[in-house]
DNA sequence: AATCGCCAGGAATGCGCATTCCCTCATCGT
DNA sequence: ACGATGAGGGAATGCGCATTCCTGGCGATT
């Protein structure tokens, strides 16, 4: 048998079954600045449990003319870097009472675009980007256009790691965790390096370059660049990028991947052509992702707390808005492992 | 300069700049079953493009009696089971023009309660329910109470892997594949297993269990009921339950763990206490996670197609509703590596 | 040529709720 | 004793949109 959709019970029906009118029972299930008899505040919540009645989040969100959803844009959720911070998006959310509206963009700058204006529909209260890689100018001033109209209407928006457009940012310490870790390796012993970079529109991935490379200048590492490949900031880019490292023939005795995926992905290309490990080439990586803190051997990388830049995100939301935008910064911290033992 | 919110443009606001009644607006904009003459119609698409209006999701929701929104309730999102089954969700969504709302439960059926609720308030078209791990007679009542509301106000309900309650079900064959797993590590010469299990109150870990009991019974191995240990479902779990099973001393050759991220914890355990892999003892996992498909030794487990879970939940609230809850059951196919070498 | 039917456009209605405005009545001060 | 005050209740309004109903014009039919 196939149950018709009943409407479900307005406000309307619960103040009839209470016996009161419309204004009132709204006031006793809000608790507006007005106050409400108790023996009527009583019968209209008896009436709403009887009724099995929820608000409409529709309309009230239209007659307050604001709602309590946040969106939050991602490349890719099945990516644990990103995982991890919609965690922290989430957890921080639920404790303020927020609604998490999620997408994946697959890394396409149009997608974004999509999605922000979709929110923008919505009426959310925020959007928080995390890793956009809008790079091409044309497509950042489509961006900040869009993120423009979406402040204009009162929303607010977030982004992570892109300090590019003029909006509150989270900025993770990409440069400093990966000359840190420069410097760690050096003192490891290492002098020559290769690295496994990320896409070139990709600005994580080039801070954490630019980074590294300062730290081996301020260490005293050399970086060939015919040492630094590129490639998909996965695991297949990593496994690529490493082979075709091993194929052109390198003198590196450490390999840095600009994520830990890719380092994995490194690792495994490291295996195929029956190089052991920890052996001849030291991996080191960038994030620390949990999930990946037990491989073997276990991956020297830059700690970054994923979960917390996502609370900071929606830490940022609820700030009242600044007269400019503000930028919260989050540190990496290297932890060395087995996968690049002290060269002797 | 803090710039105040100002009210976007309405459908009124067009349809004024146009020169037109509200009624043509809208039916420019939408493509209604009425017909809209050329020229006034491309006057409003250039009015709202001017205007860069976006509609009122929430106006439009009421109007209409609907939403494009369906929510999404995991554990945990940054456990990469439940990733993956987002990433298959947000994906069909998007193929469906549906946006997805998402909230980690954490685990606490409360929570599952709440958000249900809060998506009933939204009108959210469907509600996916990912592990559900409500088990308790009294929270099941209830959440089938509050799922039937959800359904009689016309919203749709799908479970992933909890069969329990009537409504539309995405089915893993979490016991088939843990049987054929079973099977195969019989195949491979073991005979006395060890079962690190999840909560009993979490029907896919008891099914796992049941299923891998009952391919040893069909293909010749024993478990001793003293070598299956219940941890949480997590890394630590694993390691928690393994180090507990060295501890107490077992003669088992091969140990299951009911999902990977459980296996990885037990490898861990292992390696701790000095005992090589692939070595002494046998591990196999579950679920074949993809950022963990590169573990040294490779890890032995059931491939579940997570992804396809996600999308085949989208499809199963699309579909229209039938008398009958409909169940979609998806295979899993065992996957041997290194972690479990042949017994010689 | 008169009538019918059809179609594009506009006015009006209602979705469900918060909130403003108005009214009543009890309480208090002088 | 009587007006001032304020609290609590209800009617009415509007949020932004889709949609129904209505109207006028135009071609087709007899």
């Amino acid at each position: 048998m196939v149950d018709q959709a009943v409407p479900s019970a307005t406000l309307m029906d619960v103040a009839r079954l209470a016996g009161v009118s419309l204004a009132t029972a709204s006031r006793s299930l809000n608790g507006s600045t007005r106050q409400v008899g108790e023996d009527l505040r009583r019968r209209v919540v008896l009436a709403a449990v009887e009724l099995n009645y929820t608000a409409n989040a529709q309309a009230q969100a239209m007659a307050r003319g604001r709602t309590d959803v946040v969106g939050l844009l991602v490349h890719d959720i099945a990516d644990p870097y990103f995982s991890s911070i919609a965690a922290g998006v989430m957890r921080a959310a639920e404790d303020h009472g927020l609604l998490v509206t999620m997408a994946s963009t697959l890394r396409r700058p149009e997608s974004e675009l999509d999605y922000v204006a979709a929110l923008r529909g919505q009426r959310a209260r925020a959007v928080v980007l995390a890793g956009s890689r809008v790079d091409d100018p044309e497509m950042l001033r489509r961006l900040g256009s869009e993120l423009a109209s979406f402040e204009a209407t009162g929303g607010r928006a977030v982004m992570i790691s892109q300090k590019k457009l003029p909006v509150d940012t989270v900025l993770l310490e990409n440069r400093a965790g990966a000359k840190a870790l420069a410097e760690s390796l050096v003192g490891l012993g290492h002098r020559r390096f290769a690295v496994l970079s990320g896409p070139r529109d990709l600005l994580t991935s080039r801070d954490r370059l630019a980074g590294f490379q300062s730290g081996l200048a301020a260490a005293g590492g050399e970086l060939d660049p015919r040492n630094v490949l590129q490639d998909s900031f996965t695991r297949d880019g990593g496994l690529s990028a490493m082979t075709r490292l091993l194929d052109q023939g390198t003198d590196a005795t450490c390999v840095f991947a600009a994520n830990d995926v890719m380092a994995v992905g490194a690792m495994a290309a490291l295996r195929q052509q029956g190089i052991g490990l920890p052996g001849r080439i030291a991996v080191a990586g960038f994030d620390d992702i949990l999930t990946l803190r037990d491989i073997t051997p276990g991956l020297t990388t830059v700690r970054l707390p994923l979960e917390e830049v996502g609370a900071a995100a929606i830490d940022l939301v609820l700030q009242p808005r600044g007269d400019r935008p503000r930028v919260r910064r989050v540190k990496g911290q290297v932890v060395l492992r087995d996968s690049t033992p002290p060269l002797t």
